[in-house]
RNA sequence: GCGCCCGUAGCUCAGUUGGAUAGAGCACCGGUUUCCUAAACCGGGGGUCGCAGGUUCGAGUCCUGCCGGGCGCGCCA
């Protein structure tokens, strides 16, 4: 039996052997197509890989199925029944129960079975990135939610993961909210978000009927951009207002994002200058209209990257940008967790940078960038969600809304008597319900294809059934009130074994071991809804086993102690899983 | 006008990157159950995968053209 490694891993290395020793070496490395069957009758696993194979070698693909599951039936027989083929040359795999035990020894540590990544290269997610400028609406949300998700289930495999919050803090909109607000003699070192809120509508509606406004503002631009030494510590003020704002929402959030990420525009605005000159030398910037421009041969539309006037523009701080996450911080991925309005933009700053070679780390790899466009969060209506009076809904009015009812429900069942939560202390209870309800609309924005848009409604988020996070974080909490009750700690059984016989059994000890390429596969393809889809195929793995196999009055005292085990091990898995996505698992709800 | 994205059950969504009879959850209908148990369980109906072609052993998935909805299209960010 091989060493430690998954299922997959397990059956792709046998059958690798077969092809080679019944094919011909030339063979080893065809894609084997290996995967968890999707029905029950087709065993556990499946290889698909026959057809393709067939086809290149002109055969018949049953026969070259029957051909390789033949010789690799002497190798898989320690860990599987014998091989099936079946349909136009499915090869369908059975695990023997006791293979599936030892597999989940394996993966029963602490990385549960998932593998590191040991490139030194760093990965840099580009997320939150708030216009300081006003006060935060359910618009950042996302980016700041998918953002940190990705970042975590990096880190999880073992990167080292850069966030950086790409701030709106520089340029004409900051200057004309700080033009107003130095024009109203507003107060800055008692500024209040509502007062900037105003300021910044004013300030908007200035700017388009009023000529002298904007001209004004934009004296205030240049004189910040050339520091002055009065304005810059205004404009420090109005981003303590804002930022201070934001890191209390992110507290509440439980987002990983602090100060030392901040790497707002105005961190760029000294690299700007050498953006033009090097595209300039590179010949790969011309001008048009008086302003530069970046052209593509595969499009019209060219890459505006400097304005007739001399500034810059928001392509101009990302190609900065770019340059440095490669240059200087050995970034060979870099994602930018922003919505799906941007893609134009993005495929254009990411084209000049890979003309200019800006893409390449050090060491000569080329950086994948990557854009990760979200859909927007709707209204009941369908429409951009809005409050009544048309206004954005801000962020922390819909954080407060998600605690309250996270809060109301966790009470709810706190009356009850005979609920663990019984008697808790008010304190406590308002720390569960900040969970569930931040649970539920972290989970609720990550449980679906990020691409699409999403309607906002908290009554089906925070619901303790179907797939929510309420729900995973209940079938979390009560596999640790079976631990409760038994009064047993799970540490005590390390040195016991799973033992896999119920079919119930069997179907949660699966679906564990898929755990490990669930991870791989989110970490590449930066789809978080694939991990939601999993924990949520595990919570009802579990729920089934737990209908069926009794655990603390099992037959035996061995079967009562595997079956702990695989508690404890479900209860492992959707916790790291549940962390991996930023939601916060308690141990009673 | 050009470009991009989306279209799967009544509703909300998956669909392992081209694999076997398209799956869940709500909702609906029928039955079972008071348990080691803090979300009860089992079964059922419900589909022209927007439409029409094409590619091939095989298409919800790939290519082309339509239809419908959303978004974006140089000196804002």
């Amino acid at each position: 039996m091989t060493e430690s490694s998954g299922p997959i891993e397990a059956i792709a290395q046998a059958l690798s052997c077969a092809i080679a020793a019944a094919l011909g070496e030339q063979y080893r490395d065809t894609d084997l197509q290996i995967r968890p069957s999707q029905n029950p009758k087709f065993g556990d696993y499946q290889a698909n890989f026959a057809m393709k194979l067939a086809k290149q070698l002109g055969s018949n693909p049953r026969e070259l199925a029957s051909k390789v599951a033949d010789a690799a039936a002497e190798e898989l027989a320690a860990i599987a029944e014998p091989l099936e083929v079946a349909g136009p040359g499915f090869i369908n795999i059975r695990l023997k129960n006791q293979a599936i035990a030892h597999m989940l020894s394996s993966m029963d540590n602490q990385e549960l079975g998932v593998t590191q990544q040991d490139d030194p290269h760093t990965i840099v997610i580009d997320l939150c990135a708030v216009n300081i400028a006003k006060q935060m609406h359910v618009g950042h949300l996302r980016s700041t939610i998918i953002g940190d998700a990705l970042a975590r289930i990096l880190e999880r495999i073992g990167r080292t993961v850069l966030r950086e919050n790409h701030l709106g803090d520089w340029g004409l909109p900051i200057a004309m909210v700080l033009h107003e607000l130095l024009e109203a003699k507003t107060n800055l070192d008692t500024l209040k978000l509502a007062e900037l809120d105003s300021a910044y509508r004013k300030a908007q509606q200035k700017a388009k009927d009023d000529d002298a406004f904007l001209e004004a503002a934009k004296t205030t631009l240049v004189k910040l951009q050339n520091s002055d030494p009065q304005l810059i510590e205004d404009w420090h003020k109005l981003i303590n207002c804002t930022l201070t704002a934001l890191y209390e929402s992110l507290e509440i959030l439980n987002v990983k994002l602090t100060k030392e990420n901040n790497r707002g525009e105005s961190f760029y605005r000294d690299k700007l200058p050498g953006v033009i000159e090097a595209f300039t030398n590179a010949k790969l910037a011309k001008e048009d209209d008086g302003a530069m421009v970046v052209p593509f041969d595969t499009r019209e539309r060219p890459l505006l990257i400097q304005k007739s006037d001399g500034g810059y523009l928001y392509a101009t701080t990302d190609l900065a940008a770019i340059r440095l996450r490669t240059g200087q911080s050995n970034a060979n991925r870099i994602i930018y967790v922003v919505d799906a309005r941007q893609r134009d933009h993005f495929r254009d700053v990411f084209d000049a940078a890979k003309l200019i070679g800006w893409d390449k780390t050090p060491d000569g790899e080329c950086a994948e960038l990557r854009h990760i466009p979200f859909g927007s969060v709707l209204g009941p209506d369908k429409r951009p969600l809005k409050t009544r009076s048309g206004e954005n809904v801000t962020l922390k009015s819909l954080l407060d809304e998600a605690c309250e009812r996270g809060e109301s429900e966790v009470k709810k069942r706190a009356s009850d008597p005979k609920a663990p939560t019984h008697g808790l202390s008010e304190a406590e209870l308002k720390d569960i319900g900040t969970a569930v309800g931040i649970g539920a609309i972290k989970y609720a924005d990550l449980s679906n294809d990020l691409v699409r848009d999403y309607v906002f409604d908290m009554n089906r988020m925070v619901r303790f059934e179907g797939n929510t996070g309420p729900y995973l974080q209940y079938a979390h909490a009560r596999i640790c009130s079976i631990f409760t009750k038994a009064g047993i700690d799970a540490g005590v059984l390390s040195s016991e074994q799973f033992a896999i016989g119920e079919p119930a059994e069997r179907r949660l000890a699966l679906t564990l071991l898929k755990y490990p390429d669930i991870i791989a596969d989110v970490a590449k393809t930066l789809e978080p809804h694939r991990l939601c889809t999993y924990l949520y195929e595990l919570a009802d793995a579990y729920s089934s086993f737990y209908e069926h196999c009794p655990v603390l009055k099992a037959e035996t005292d061995s079967i009562k102690r595997s079956r702990l085990k695989l508690c404890h091990l479900t209860r492992n898995v959707l916790s790291d899983g549940l962390d991996l996505l930023g939601i916060k698992a308690p141990t009673r709800m």
